[in-house]
RNA sequence: GGGCGCUUAGCUCAGCUGGUCAGAGCGCUGCCCUUACAAGGCAGAGGCCACAAGUUCAAGUCUUGUAGCGCCCACCA
């Protein structure tokens, strides 16, 4: 046993102890999950981070809470397994890779294929490492011998393995559509990736003349350039001041196009003219009524949004912002303009590439979604899978009930190629994982792989099981599959959340997780969200290194409610910070004192204790089932909260406080069993804290622990002791410290001198006499009291102090002390509010429908609450009484 | 246009299933360097729980409206 005496340093230093205790848990390999294990699995796998990304405080909220419920599960001795990984984060990396490539003066184009991806990797094994020794400096205890990446070899089979199994199953298909084009990464992106601003723009009305008559028809638009592809101008077929138009055409100016008009009741006559101009290749709406009205379809751009060779030659190769002033300025010329218009509209923006997005016909992959998100609605409403909040099924409901297909390819080059082979022959088409030696048709060997890759979210939404063998099967996937909890954000709700559900009935036939926490998201103390744009993301290694690892973790645990934003500030992380010091404080001073080794041998759970002993053992039971309580609910914050309460204001304000004069105390078995508990509700506390704070807690625990006792990690979480649930200490304790309470304000607001001591008389009833007796020690100690007399029904004597304390009243003779004034000032205060209550309560309690139709309990709780305050409030009466 | 959420002390926010729930931290006031901790201790001031109806014996706590704020989704040129 580890009994000499240590001295810890004063001030808790975070920074000295960190490294080495994770150094040890992993040369422990107590993070490992092993699929051999007889005990039940919890599992859970990281929310995969960009592989180039760098930790922010997102991730240090997120992943806190994934290791506070697996070091907890972990206690608990189940066979605890984080499987940590890395997302290849396709446009991302392939963004940033570009970048950097732009920086050194090489452009993407001038690479090939292979050039390209030879850089892309080579970054990716420079930075790819930096996020998981990021989470590693947070104390995360994932089974590092797991980590995954969503490109690495087993990870790209079971993708395509995916991707083969759709197109078999007829789900996946290739379609030349409209889709939300990207200029500046010059790929497709899906809905999801499209994320609308509003932007004040203007709203333009230009004059179409009507062809062989002197007419105009005014159309409205927000894309002058736009134009150039018109295809038609619709009306709708109801409108009557447009009657005359039917059958007639347009002239199109600055083009040479002679376009219909058509009738379509999307056209709502209310707004604007009335009179649309369609463009069927570059508008959603206008598509649908391209195909309706077997309208011609001009794609007018490149893929990087410049106008390309389909409108006439002075504009060919203009930016689109370019194209949209020469436009305006060219129909200017012609008179073309009715008026323009101030306007606010919502645009949308490509989310990596931050442009604006542009409508674009091309030839896609899609997945049909439908018939795939049956199961998961299924699974979220009926409770398979639960999600906390709740009230984010609402969202994912929404989404999956207007799902639509899934635009699966990208025009990139990093990620997932998908696995379709064109015979250059025959025009066969192969679909399968291996690369196919030749044309299974023809026999051919000259095939042709799509050039495309697949989306990022077609890899990681089968991340739950391809994170394990998938698609082998094996122990390791029985035995960890499903996993238990998923923690994310909500912003990644339909882009992940929803899809890995989808995969884990389609593929395996099982949802992929029992239980969704979604996060806070995270802002600044002004309110806005934290993005790198804004420079408003504090760097968490900034924090570590001024609070200690542990307080951010502990801080922003706290700071974090479920369901809401959280406005982050740096102030409450010293909360944390200020926690964790007190904590080693308390540690300290507990060790300071363990000078009589016989402590050791008092098994106190055989003796009877005394009150405090029983009052704080009685508080830990009632702190750990709350904590479970919490945390089975996802509630971190309040399980946060329950743990840093008992600690300070139970803990320290109290049992160190009254131990402190057990310790002095003369009879050695009295001071001993004070040693055994509080170390003993010590060590409990570290337990209890240890998933928030890792690293200090496992750290005192080595001045605590016996020899039979195991590292911290991997010793038992706390279980509620009912022999210690003794309710009545906590009663008593109540009064002991009210009474202390009680005479410390006397002392306070007369100016009394901590330093001097003064005597007190009880006027009490009898009901806690044996208990002020027994402890009138402590009473003593706290309050700097000398000699302290019990009396019946005595008169309040001369030039003292009082305070009413439930039925008891306390005199402190203080001589010229006394502040009269003051001492009317506070009874007058409590008098006023009690006989508020009082009123309220007897009001109650006249009241025949409450006395007939409340509980029971709940009439006699009011009945004994009244009998206390009207004894309380006539002593305060009778107090004022005499102050007159 | 639809959906969701928020409105509780000066500030930032907790308050699970309706009956000691009117709370915490920071800030503020006074006193203390009391031999664990001044990143601390003790004591104190401060709120008709946004507003209005309703349900109930009982409502920050449930229902419905109103007003502000925020977020998400949606093709209005």
């Amino acid at each position: 046993m580890k009994k000499e005496t240590v001295q810890l340093d004063k001030v808790y230093k975070p920074n000295e102890i960190e490294d080495r205790l994770y150094l040890k848990w992993m040369s422990n390999s107590y993070f490992r999950g092993d699929e051999n294990s007889e005990k039940e699995a919890y599992t859970i796998v990281i929310p995969p981070p960009n592989v180039t990304g760098m930790l922010t405080m997102g991730h240090v909220l997120n992943n806190t809470m994934q290791d506070i419920l697996i070091r907890k599960a972990r206690m608990e001795g189940k066979e605890a397994l984080w499987v940590p990984g890395t997302d290849h984060a396709s446009i991302a990396t392939e963004t940033k890779v570009v970048n950097m490539l732009a920086e050194k003066g090489i452009d993407k184009d001038s690479l090939s294929r292979e050039e390209f991806l030879g850089h892309a990797w080579e970054w990716k094994n420079k930075y790819g490492g930096i996020i998981i020794n990021q989470l590693q400096k947070l104390g995360c205890s994932c089974d590092w011998e797991r980590e995954r990446f969503t490109m690495d070899e087993g990870y790209h089979n079971a993708v395509l393995e995916a991707f083969v199994h759709l197109y078999n199953k007829g789900l996946i298909y290739r379609g030349h559509r409209l889709v939300n084009w990207c200029p500046a990464s010059k790929s497709a992106i899906s809905d999801e990736e499209v994320k609308h601003r509003e932007v004040k723009g203007k709203l333009w009305y230009f004059k179409y003349p009507v062809l062989d008559t002197d007419e105009f028809v005014i159309v409205a638009t927000t894309r002058p350039e736009t134009m150039l592809g018109d295809t038609a101008v619709a009306i709708n077929p109801k409108d009557l001041r447009y009657k005359k138009l039917i059958g007639k055409k347009i002239e199109l100016p600055l083009t040479d196009r002679i376009i219909p008009i058509i009738l379509d009741d999307y056209v709502d006559p209310e707004f604007g003219t009335g009179c649309v101009k369609v463009t069927p290749a570059h508008d959603p709406n206008d598509y649908e009524m391209g195909k309706k009205h077997n309208l011609e379809f001009i794609n007018i751009m490149n893929d990087d949004a410049s106008l390309n060779d389909n409108v006439p030659e002075e504009y060919r190769g203009l930016d689109r912002e370019v194209a949209r002033q020469k436009v305006l300025h060219d129909l200017e010329q012609l008179n073309l303009i009715e008026k323009i218009e101030d306007y606010t509209n919502k645009v949308g923006y490509s989310e990596r590439g931050g442009v604006p997005i542009e409508y674009y016909m091309s030839e896609q992959w899609f997945l049909k979604m439908k018939e795939l998100a049956q199961p998961a609605i299924k699974a979220v409403n009926d409770g398979t899978i639960n999600f906390h909040p709740g009230h984010w099924v609402k969202t994912f409901n929404h989404w999956m009930d207007n799902v639509t297909d899934w635009c699966l390819s990208r025009q990139l080059w990093w990620g997932h190629r998908i696995p379709v082979y064109t015979c250059q022959d025959c025009n066969e088409i192969i679909v399968q994982s291996q690369e196919p030696a030749k044309c299974l048709k023809c026999g051919s060997v000259k095939l042709k792989q799509d050039p495309d890759v697949l989306d990022t979210w077609a890899s990681s939404w089968l991340w739950p099981f391809a994170v394990f063998t998938w698609p082998k099967k094996s122990k390791e996937l029985e035995k960890f599959y499903p996993t238990d909890t998923l923690i994310t954000g909500p912003d990644i709700i339909f882009f992940w959340v929803a899809r890995m559900i989808m995969a884990g009935y389609e593929f395996l036939g099982q949802p992929p997780f029992k239980d969704v926490y979604f996060t806070s998201i995270l802002r600044d103390d002004k309110g806005r969200k934290f993005s790198k744009s804004l420079g408003n993301s504090p760097d968490p290694f900034d924090l570590f290194a001024r609070y200690g690892t542990d307080a951010v973790r502990f801080g922003i645990m706290l700071m974090a409610p479920q369901g809401l934003d959280v406005l982050f500030s740096n102030e409450r992380l010293e909360v944390g910070r200020n926690f964790m010091n007190k904590l080693w404080n308390a540690a300290r001073f507990v060790t300071m004192n363990l000078t009589d080794e016989k402590y050791q041998e008092i098994d106190f759970k055989d003796v009877d204790l005394e009150l405090p002993e029983k009052w704080i053992m009685n508080r830990l039971q009632t702190t750990i089932e709350e904590i479970n309580q919490r945390l089975d609910k996802f509630h971190f914050n309040e399980a946060a909260k329950v743990i840093y309460e008992f600690v300070w204001s139970d803990y320290c304000d109290w049992y160190i406080e009254v131990a402190k004069t057990r310790f002095i105390e003369q009879k050695a078995e009295l001071a001993n069993t004070a040693r055994a508990v509080a170390v003993h509700v010590l060590k409990k506390t570290l337990a209890l804290l240890h998933p928030f704070a890792p690293f200090i807690t496992e750290e005192l625990w080595g001045y605590f622990k016996d020899q039979e006792d195991k590292d911290l990690i991997i010793s038992h979480w706390p279980k509620v002791e009912p022999k210690f649930g003794d309710k009545q200490s906590v009663e008593q304790m109540n009064m002991l410290k009210d009474v202390i309470s009680a005479i410390r304000t006397i002392r306070s607001s007369m100016n009394v001198s901590p330093a001097s001591t003064a005597d007190m008389i009880i006027n009490h009833e009898g009901k806690n006499l044996s208990v002020l007796q027994r402890y009138e020690r402590i009473i003593r100690t706290l309050c700097n009291i000398d000699e302290i007399s019990y009396e019946k029904n005595i008169a309040k004597p001369d030039q003292a102090a009082v305070a009413v304390v439930r039925d008891m009243e306390i005199f402190i003779p203080l001589g010229g002390l006394v502040d009269l004034q003051v001492e009317k000032k506070r009874f007058l205060k409590r008098h006023g509010e009690l006989s508020n209550i009082v009123k309220n309560v007897q009001a109650k309690l006249n009241n025949q429908d409450f006395l007939e139709r409340a509980p029971e309990n709940v009439v006699q709780k009011e009945k004994l609450k009244l009998d206390d305050l009207v004894k309380e409030l006539a002593k305060i009466t009778s107090n004022l009484e005499m102050l007159k």
